[in-house]
DNA sequence: GATAATTACTTCGTATGCGAAATATTCGCA
DNA sequence: TGCGAATATTTCGCATACGAAGTAATTATC
């Protein structure tokens, strides 16, 4: 057990951070989305198709990083509840295009919450010169994620 | 309605890059665990009693940020593998106690990933200063959360 | 121009994940 | 003591969420 660095308790400290926000953000919108008969993923739907206009089923699923199994359920699901309705392309059979339904746009130009918004709400709080920060210093950690970080044989401090 | 300031930029992004660490080091969690049979919310728990002893339906389910009838389903799938057994707490008799078994616990030592390993092994790359720098700020913003949430709370929201 | 490979989507089985209601136990308090 | 409130867990119904396998349509390859 040497994991009591004072660089593991920063690490530590980070992820629960982050966890926190992401799962509470979550949480949240959802519970907004109820107030209005929908579940979270279905409110970040229709702002999606009320903000880019008709999408495939797939392009969807990109943007909500979901599968499209998963996507399929949900659409399945807003196509029962009259939200959107499905239509085939008519340039390339195999897709399906999702459109607002009447209903859903009014809905989704009645909401104006957007996802995540705790997370939102408190980044817009911190002084610019810390949003700055925090968004270089993220960018960074995405980029070594995105290496690979096979590189982990050179790097450690720690153990 | 500032949607287009510098500002919303960086949010944006901050939020993206958060969403994709959390939900790639999750998928990446459960790809390892899936190696050794298990989920990775299963990955989780045996990692969790593994370092912490036997821990109380609820206190597990704090630890994972997930209600207890999540973690009723979780600890029922785990006990019909033999992972873990209940007890009820003899102090207590509502309490119901998790226990790793014998093969929960050889499982348990026999992994050495971490959960949100990805997401760890990025952050532990970062120079310490910076490390530093992101602890600070998203304390911060945890901060800024908890006042929203408690502001919010505390009336009814407009609607 | 037929066939293999690819792409877009759906279906199926299983595992979270949540909230509301039910049950069992303990605590608070008159 | 007794009884209502609080706490710990389970059960239920529903909505994600994923991967594997299946189907339909398009593209690539010869």
């Amino acid at each position: 057990m040497s994991k009591s660095s004072p660089n593991q308790t920063n690490v530590d400290a980070i992820v629960e951070t982050i966890v926190y926000l992401y799962t509470e953000s979550r949480r949240l919108t959802k519970g907004l989305a109820r107030q209005f008969g929908l579940t979270g993923p279905q409110l970040t739907v229709i702002k999606l198709l009320e903000q880019f206009g008709d999408l495939s089923l797939s392009s969807l699923s990109d943007r909500i990083r979901a599968n499209n199994s998963t996507v399929t359920g949900i659409i399945d699901r807003m196509e029962r509840g009259e939200l959107v309705q499905r239509e085939r392309s008519a340039s390339d059979r195999r897709m399906v295009l999702i459109r607002l339904t009447k209903k859903g746009r009014q809905l989704a130009s009645q909401i104006e919450v957007e996802p995540m918004k705790l997370f939102r709400d408190a980044l817009r709080s911190l002084p610019p010169a810390e949003l700055d920060e925090l968004f270089r210093i993220l960018g960074r950690v995405q980029q070594n994620v995105l290496l690979g970080l096979t590189a982990q044989s050179g790097q450690n401090s720690g153990e």
